[in-house]
DNA sequence: TAGATTGTTAATCGATTAACAATC
DNA sequence: TAGATTGTTAATCGATTAACAATC
């Protein structure tokens, strides 16, 4: 039977995972407990093992979970037991930013495609990466079936763009342009924007 | 009467006043509905009236809400009618990114304190902004009464780096490290990590 | 065996939505 | 007046938590 598990659910997936990585690498033990993880992440055990729960039964009673077992599981319902090829959009200093950023190949991304409009950019190098022209985004993507893209170009060209993406194939999209990005159903976009994080908080500043 | 506005409320209010700028940008019209606002969010009608009635009443029966008005209470209620000045530590090509960000100014925040380790860096200047050494963090943030800060340093330090920040007076901390910051309540935390968002996506590709 | 911890249930808590009287 | 849209209520929907039998 295939339930739909909720978003908040899969949204937390990853901080697991990640925490679960940090224990590997301190490597002082092969189990943990959602007790610890909770305790390590902010968030209460029963939440965690209420998510486990509806992908299996990943732990044992009187032990708690056996740390690379469970990346291991997380990994497959992230679908992260491969390296996801992506193509980043805009070769500004974040997008240049972002092609540095090594944190991406151990974590399951690799940015193989980039694309500017600036001619003084195109043909050029960042970080191993030819950059080119985003007339060739659409031949490129639809070629190598890419499915996975970032969004770093201002926003006044974000959602032309965005529609040439998914247009070419593209199936999610992480934009880092300020604005609410509109995208058929069945393609997935989230958003990374600094301004938008510090507002939420100065509310609570007096 | 004081009541306690849901979290999950006021982080909706900066996305509602972001399209309401870009309402004011496009300049054609006075007013706008609930019903328009969550088309272009894709957000209903309802939750809209009902997240701003949290804060007053800011329409109109019959014509909706004044744009202008709407923004200048937005503002108000997040505490964005004054600049914010941020300290940034780390200026790696991320931070380096961040400090040449040109779209904080216009939406209440400034980088206007550098912090780094790397004594190559130290004394030189990013955006014209002087790069201090992170050794006089403590004293800069607690002479200029600094809020708000932005870590973009490696994981590996963002903890010690968290920690004197909040001991020095810090009170919204934005992180781009990829773990879970341990802070004391009072001191709000949001994070930025772009395999975070990418691995909530994998999830629904095939 | 005793202690620890899971997976699950039921209860609680909170958020979203539909509907509509009020009124511009 | 007629049409549009608000603010609010009540109903629905969904998420979190507390508790505990099962069992390692």
């Amino acid at each position: 039977m295939v339930t739909q598990i909720p978003d908040i659910v899969i949204g937390r997936l990853p901080i697991y995972l990640r925490e679960l990585r940090r224990l590997q690498d301190e490597g002082d033990r092969l189990t943990t407990s959602s007790h610890e993880l909770g305790e390590r992440l902010g968030i209460s055990s029963a939440q965690i093992r209420k998510d486990l729960s509806h992908f299996g039964e990943f732990g044992k009673q009187g032990t708690g979970y056996h740390i690379n077992y469970l990346v291991d599981q997380l990994c497959q319902i992230l679908h992260l037991d491969q390296t996801w090829p992506v193509a980043l959009v805009g070769v500004g200093s974040l997008g240049t930013a972002l092609a540095h950023y090594d944190g991406f190949k151990l974590r399951g991304f690799e940015i193989r495609w980039v694309f500017d409009i600036d001619p003084t950019k195109i043909g050029a190098e960042v970080n191993g990466v030819h950059i080119q022209a985003v007339d060739e985004l659409e031949a490129t993507i639809a070629q190598h079936e890419i499915a996975v893209a970032i969004i770093a170009t201002p926003a006044s060209v974000a959602q032309d763009v965005a529609d040439r993406l998914v247009a070419a194939g593209i199936k999610a999209i992480l934009s880092y342009a300020p604005l609410h990005l509109t995208a058929p159903s069945g393609v997935h976009v989230s958003y990374s924007d600094p301004v938008t994080e510090l507002q939420r908080m100065t509310y609570y500043l007096g």
